[in-house]
DNA sequence: CGGGACTCCTGCCAGC
DNA sequence: TGCTGGCAGGAGTCCC
């Protein structure tokens, strides 16, 4: 699920239920998720007013009143459910909206439960435990080792054909790896970067480096934009009284041109293309040879 | 250093 | 129906 429009939906979805309430108890029901727990987790989260929600990347980050900060990745099947408390209403915005039950966490791969003051309970699931939390002191953040590296937003003031060019610039590396490194821009996951490639009409195969020139980077930050921009409304647009938990977020999912697509007519007019599926570095990747260069 | 292969974990689905 | 292999939205680590 997480890419940056599915870790921005989630950020805004979680904010009403987080933001500038305080955790009543905090439960850890394991000691890691991919990585161990830092000490005493659940005791430094409980009796904490979460003062702001944040996202840099795919990451999500709640601001505490203590001065630390709850780092949130939720790999490739983390997920958050809000069970609002029993009787009580869900505010608006809310997603994953779970009908009050008892038994909300204590699932299989319930990992991490959060009571709220209110009686609202949310739950991180994580089958996989491919995502992780950490907590930072709020000074350190900038030169933790997750986010220091970490490329431009794509959707902030400092993305921009050039920044993106100059980090194309002398790579050799096939633009569909350099686009998923997360020092190039940050936020881009395998659909998006396929999606972002088809827009652009530049093939996934082509090197990073022949796609700094100002032309192709102009195209590919306009592309990546675009399509982070359009999945970002459809994300947001349904999950305002969304009644499910079963994860899916949004319909963007509708709306790829090439992802997931394989052997289906290209969507560009007048290309009479097919979709193809190639494996680059170990993932699929799924673009149309006919009009992608 | 850049880049590619491999790795973590669980669930699901197509194919036999 | 049941088993097997492949694949899944991520990214750190290791090795060349």
């Amino acid at each position: 699920m997480p890419e940056l429009p599915e870790v921005e939906t989630v950020r805004r979805g979680l904010a009403p239920a987080l933001e500038g309430c305080r955790i009543r108890l905090a439960t850890q029901r394991r000691a890691n998720l991919r990585y161990p727990l830092p000490d005493r987790f659940a005791e430094r989260l409980t009796g904490r007013l979460v003062e702001r929600l944040d996202r840099r990347a795919k990451y999500i980050l709640a601001r505490l009143d203590s001065g630390e900060v709850l780092l949130i990745h939720l790999g490739m099947s983390g997920r958050f459910t809000i069970h609002p408390p029993e009787g009580g209403e869900a505010a608006p915005g809310q997603f994953h909206h779970a009908t009050p039950e008892s038994g909300a966490g204590t699932g299989k791969h319930d990992h991490i439960i959060f009571d709220m003051e209110d009686g609202t309970r949310i739950v991180y699931s994580d089958h996989r435990r491919f995502g992780f939390m950490d907590l930072i002191v709020e000074a350190d953040l900038d030169a933790n080792p997750h986010l220091a590296s970490l490329g431009p937003e794509p959707l902030g003031n400092e993305f921009s054909a050039f920044t993106l060019s100059e980090r194309l610039r002398g790579r050799r590396a096939p633009i569909k790896a350099a686009l998923l490194d997360q020092r190039t821009v940050a936020g881009l996951g395998n659909i998006y970067v396929c999606e972002a490639l088809f827009r652009a009409g530049i093939s996934p195969n082509r090197s990073a480096a022949s796609v700094a020139g100002p032309q192709r980077s102009e195209r590919l930050a306009r592309a990546i934009r675009e399509v982070l921009n359009e999945a970002l409304a459809a994300g947001g647009s349904t999950l305002r009284d969304y009644a499910h938990t079963d994860g899916e977020l949004g319909y963007f999912q509708h709306s790829f041109a090439v992802y997931d697509r394989e052997g289906d007519a290209c969507s560009k007019p007048g290309c009479g293309g097919t979709v193809k599926r190639i494996v680059q570095s170990g993932r699929s990747t799924f673009y149309c040879p006919r009009c992608q260069k």
